[in-house]
RNA sequence: GGCGACGUGGCGGAGUGGCUACGCAGCGGCCUGCAAAGCCGUCUACACCGGUUCGAUUCCGGUCGUCGCCUCCA
């Protein structure tokens, strides 16, 4: 029989003036309405990483994806709480650890706040909360006897297991049929779980491992997926609205987090389940497993992140999206070309033709988040601004639009700070422009290309500034 | 094999039952001393085969291909 739980929520009415945003839901496949449990408030909980190595560009899309969303539902009136959680007890730590002989808590600090380091170079801010599991542990051991006093769990030799027939709508999430499922040989614990479904909720303490927590099971660590219920429910209740995260996570681990919390609270833990798309190297998944995998840092230090913010916003999140210098150029291309309308703006209000332009770049956000569509209406923007004459367009409505991706950076682009030897040089060009000297001219404008500067003749003169800056 | 998603113009990438997406690159023009930036124009688009329809890239079925997951995974 069904849990009673799981069925769909209702649906509240949504607060007024507030304008409808949809998003794809794993659970239905379907796009549903945002509609939060009390209005305006929207509780977002994101899957973040496992802290073993530096994270890799792929790690980084949900946390880009989710933040933006949040900037997004904020602008909309919304209140946000945004959770993301951070990994930091798991067999890859130790093994890590034991590498490179360092103990494993230190090693999960030590990546933890580089993961920190390196997301924060966004510019986006941090989620409101950022709970490490290990920092969790009271909730995760009561929930785990909860499930156990509900019969949904049992201990078996310092291991306990989530009983997985216990709960009959296992699998609605990721869409597969228990009895089809496949189970492999030598699964870890396999000889202790009284059927091949059920997956650990707690792991007894092994030989070799540097940490382990008190419980009424014996001394051990929780299972992965028992975390993030613990740690989304401790922060954001049960039955928030937005639980995400990579879309390899919809199997096995949201699958087990829907099935414990709804198992042990008797409600869904989350309204709308949304998955983001890996990036890809190569055509594949990018995966520290399979070894093609780019670093966040390093991208970051090459590319910058508001190029790196554009490309990630050049396609769907639900899309594979291709990590290649290509994609690369043409994000830091269309970042150049905002810059360069901007350069032309006005401070203060936009005129009246930009006003359709901002709601169509809105509903597009809200149209399943969906961020190509709101560039290409940002592209309409600049051309439009552009067709006008300098200095008469007010830049407001283009700073607002950014800004929700994270992009106001690239408005702002005063006069770059021209150095003394630059200003000689371009005085000198211009003494030579008004002799009609082109070959002096052209010589001079090669030595500031050499410089780092580009020299672009206007109405009002000529204007330096640094390419791709 | 099961489940999910996807195949759009040189490349990337939205979207729609009939009407310009958009970006990057290319080409032509305007502007410029020349450039750069920008503007205008241009460039065999909707994998293949059937079906529904007055009309399908858009709906349905099939074929081929790609990707993800099937208890490590953002």
């Amino acid at each position: 029989m069904p849990a009673p739980c799981c069925r769909r929520p209702g649906r509240p009415a949504r607060v007024a003036d507030l304008r409808t945003v949809t998003l794809h839901d794993t659970l239905t496949g379907e796009l549903l309405p945002l509609t939060p449990e009390l209005p305006p408030r929207v509780r977002i909980y994101v899957c973040g990483p496992t802290v073993y190595g530096r994270v890799h560009v792929g790690n980084a899309r949900p946390f880009v994806v989710f933040s933006l969303m949040k900037r997004f539902l904020e602008r909309e009136g919304y209140e946000v709480v945004l959770v993301s959680n951070i990994t930091d007890i798991n067999d890859k730590i130790y093994i890590a650890a034991e590498r490179e002989g360092v103990p494993s808590d230190r090693l999960a600090d030590a990546m933890a706040a580089a993961y920190v380091a390196d997301t924060d170079r966004f510019g986006l801010g941090r989620p409101d909360r950022e709970p490490l599991a290990s920092a969790t542990m009271d909730e995760i051991v009561r929930l785990i006897e909860r499930l156990v006093s509900t019969g949904h769990a049992y201990a078996a030799g310092g291991d306990v297991y989530f009983s997985v027939r216990s709960y009959p709508r296992y699998g609605e999430l990721s869409h597969r049929d228990v009895e089809q499922m496949d189970q492999g040989e030598g699964v870890e614990g396999a000889d202790r779980k009284r059927d091949p479904l059920d997956f650990a909720l707690w792991k007894a303490r092994k030989p070799g491992e540097d940490t382990w927590w008190p419980s009424p099971w014996g001394e051990g660590r929780p299972g992965w997926h028992i975390e993030c219920s613990a740690m989304a429910e401790s922060l954001l209740g049960v039955g928030f609205e937005i639980h995400g995260g990579g879309s390899d996570l919809i199997f096995p681990h949201h699958e087990n987090e829907a099935a414990q919390t709804c198992a042990a609270r008797g409600r869904s833990l989350a309204r709308l389940w949304v998955h983001v798309g890996m990036v890809r190297l190569d055509s594949e998944k990018m995966s520290k497993s399979i070894g093609n995998v780019f670093m966040l840092g390093e991208a970051l230090q090459r590319h910058g992140p508001q190029t790196l913010l554009t490309y990630f916003c050049s396609g769907h999140y639900r899309q594979p999206l291709e990590y290649d210098e290509d994609r690369l150029r043409e994000a830091a291309a269309r970042a150049a070309g905002i810059r360069n309308t901007a350069r032309r703006l006005a401070p203060g209000p936009s005129p009246e033709w930009s006003a359709p332009l901002r709601e169509r770049f809105f509903d597009a956000l809200a149209a399943d988040f969906n961020t190509p569509r709101a560039l290409a209406v940002v592209s309409e923007w600049e051309r439009t601004a552009n067709g006008h004459e300098a200095g008469t367009v007010g830049s407001d409505d283009l700073r607002l639009m950014l800004d929700v991706l994270g992009l106001a950076g690239l408005v702002d682009v005063g006069p770059e700070p021209v150095d003394e030897r630059a200003a000689a040089l371009a005085q000198r060009r211009e003494q030579a422009r008004r002799e009609r000297d082109w070959a002096q001219a052209d010589r001079l404008r090669d030595e500031l290309r050499e410089l780092g500067w580009e020299v672009r003749d206007g109405p009002a003169g000529p204007e330096l500034l640094r390419p791709g800056a």
